[in-house]
DNA sequence: AAATGATATTAAACTAGATTAACATCATCG
DNA sequence: CGATGATGTTAATCTAGTTTAATATCATTT
């Protein structure tokens, strides 16, 4: 099993001892998803914090007239779950899906408390990673408050050109909150602009 | 010096011996502000988390065009500050200002390593604290994507009446997004309806 | 190469919410 | 008391973005 990713993700924050990165191995695994699967369902209780090893994966909301929101999307070295599922062991408001075949690496909800017992200095880390997740979901609200469609449009491919490229149109339109149509025309303007 | 707010507030997630409360109540102070003075500028950087023990404040963000918007209110037994600019000691995007006489415990950046070293704990009480401050924030941005304005407010008003009652109106417009003239007008449509 | 399904574009009609501006109410204070 | 500033309302006009619907492109499979 290579956690490697992981590892490194890790070392940017605290230093783990062998020991450690060795009881880390033994209570994650890694799981393979096809393009198309579901890792969270909406309804279901999130049992897993994902690493994403390869691939990628759609955060998204349906809401009662049967439209979809998407919250985010995860590409490797991101994670993802439904964390207000995860941390209180209620049923997911987002379903997570595989926009590609992927690899995560799996966090159980039965054994992060064992991990953070014995690697205290995940919870150092996990804090910061919660931290700054925080941070951009405010500066996300910040810009839906006092961007344009068009602005926002630019600032996503701007801040993300590599997952701009793997997904279709029409999500990052659900993403950024417009509709395909609306987005079409942005880029239209966009090109006769410049 | 009473901290006795914030001691209940931890304790509903991890347990501080006599001597962890003592360090703990040693490393942070109490500071009075008056209606109207901030806490934090835009532009400076955030030296301080704070627990608000009484009182109100908003923060908020002013644009390109000189919009103020409204991140969020904070009132007793909540926690306020630019967490961007407080981890990574930048300058912040946010004002943090009283909206009436407030006393809040301050945590200086100076100090929250020693906290957390010397009491671990408190880790995992904060890496709580921004779990749930980001499964709200994600939430937010759900209800920003798929209520109209009419169905937010009634969301805010049926989650927070306690802060409604305290704010001017023209602020909960900011803080859904909408103008004050518009909120205006979905009152009187609601005072209509029933 | 034809067929199918998924993705993208275009354009007309429509609407939620913004803007502007005038006016109303309320609180505080000299 | 009247005056001042802050807050709230109403209404007309405007616009960013939606809706609907038709068409186009592209990729994959047979």
């Amino acid at each position: 099993m290579n956690i490697t990713p992981l590892l490194n993700s890790i070392s940017k924050y605290v230093s783990l001892t062998d020991k450690e990165i060795e009881y880390l191995e033994s209570k994650v695994f890694i799981r393979k998803y096809l393009k198309g699967q579901y890792v969270v369902q909406q309804g279901d209780v999130c049992k897993y914090e994902c690493y994403v090893l390869s691939g990628c994966t759609k955060t998204f909301y349906v809401d009662q007239e049967g439209q979809e929101h998407i919250i985010m999307f995860s590409i490797e070295d991101w994670w993802t779950s439904d964390m207000g599922s995860f941390i209180s062991q209620t049923p997911a408001d987002f379903n997570v899906q595989c926009l590609e075949n992927s690899e995560l690496i799996m966090i159980s909800h039965d054994v992060v408390d064992d991990l953070y017992r014995e690697i205290p200095k995940l919870e150092r880390f996990f804090r910061k990673i919660v931290e700054r997740a925080f941070v951009a979901s405010q500066k996300r609200i910040v810009r839906n408050f006092s961007l344009t469609a068009k602005e926002q449009y630019l600032y996503f491919r701007e801040q993300y050109p590599l997952i701009e490229q793997r997904i279709p149109q029409y999500m990052i339109a659900s993403y950024l909150g417009i509709t395909k149509e609306f987005l079409s025309k942005i880029k239209s303007q966009l090109i006769l602009e410049q």
